[in-house]
DNA sequence: ATGTCGTGCAAAGCACGA
């Protein structure tokens, strides 16, 4: 069982490259962030050729996630109860679906734009809601039983390590302590840390900078990715039913590399 | 600090978000 999340930042402009990922590496479940996808326009005949069923949740221009299973796909939720709104509106950053008797949230996380802005409160509000539900539904889990994970693309950098130079961000949203703490009740609240813990990645690319934590992500601008300006912010919150099976975790680095790549690269999850 | 992307609108240039 191969589940893998991934921000896409368009599936339109990524179908290409998409298509032939799913093709190489196989994965069972796929969740998605950032599709830029209105549910009309999504291109579920595409993936169904290759196998997939899906779900999408999508506003247009904007956000939007999805998920792919070609192991089922069942008890869709769009968006999170409680849900905060931002400007009024309220946005397609998450969807919970079931797929193999695995829970699964695909997460995208409002990025705060500054510490003093709107956006960044409204961050903050939606990690707490994250939060809720995941408490709320491994209530309804029989005894640990099921397992359970919240995967995305969480805009925060769990520690210092997990961005290419702290002194860049000195100031600025991904790792402020509000976030951390938030990201760390998250954990509590999976009844567990991250699965995508460095020793749990020991196929991790030879030339990734530091194996001990894998980037994700990198900006298009300023050359990010040749320069190895990285943040490691996709991350895997996962129960420990989840973990018990987890074999491998890792981050599909050659996703992010040559013309047509999104700004993220897959984090996959190898389960027993 | 911002060299890149992607989107939508309404028009091939800009505003916005990241």
């Amino acid at each position: 069982m191969r589940i893998a999340t991934w921000n896409v930042n368009s599936v339109k402009a990524r179908m290409p490259r998409l298509l032939a990922w799913l093709q190489d590496r196989q994965p069972d479940v796929v969740l998605m962030q950032e599709t830029k996808s209105t549910d009309a326009a999504w291109p579920a005949a595409e993936f169904a050729a290759l196998g997939y069923e899906s779900a999408h949740y999508g506003d247009g221009r904007w956000n939007g996630v999805a998920a792919l299973s070609r192991v089922g796909l069942d008890d869709v939720t769009r968006a999170l109860p409680g849900q905060p709104t931002f400007d009024g509106a309220l946005e397609s950053r998450a969807l919970g679906v079931t797929a193999a008797g695995f829970r699964l949230w695909s997460l995208y996380v409002p990025n705060g734009r500054a510490l003093d802005h709107p956006h960044y409160a409204y961050k903050l509000e939606f990690l707490a809601a994250v939060q809720r539900q995941a408490a709320a539904e491994l209530r309804e889990l029989p005894r640990d039983a099921a397992p359970f994970a919240l995967l995305g693309d969480f805009n925060v950098a769990p520690t210092d390590q997990d961005v290419w130079d702290v002194a860049e961000f000195v100031g600025r949203t991904h790792v402020s302590a509000p976030e951390r703490q938030a990201l760390e009740q998250l954990a509590q609240g999976t009844g567990s840390v991250e699965s995508s813990l460095p020793e749990l990645m020991p196929r991790a690319s030879a030339d990734v900078d530091d194996q001990r934590h894998p980037y994700t992500f990198w900006e298009h601008r300023m050359l990010g990715f040749p320069k190895g300006r990285g943040m490691r912010i996709d991350l895997v919150l996962a129960n420990a039913a989840f973990r018990g099976r987890v074999g491998d975790v890792w981050v599909d680095r050659d996703a992010r590399r040559g013309q047509g790549a999104s700004d993220h690269a897959p984090v996959v999850i190898d389960l027993d």
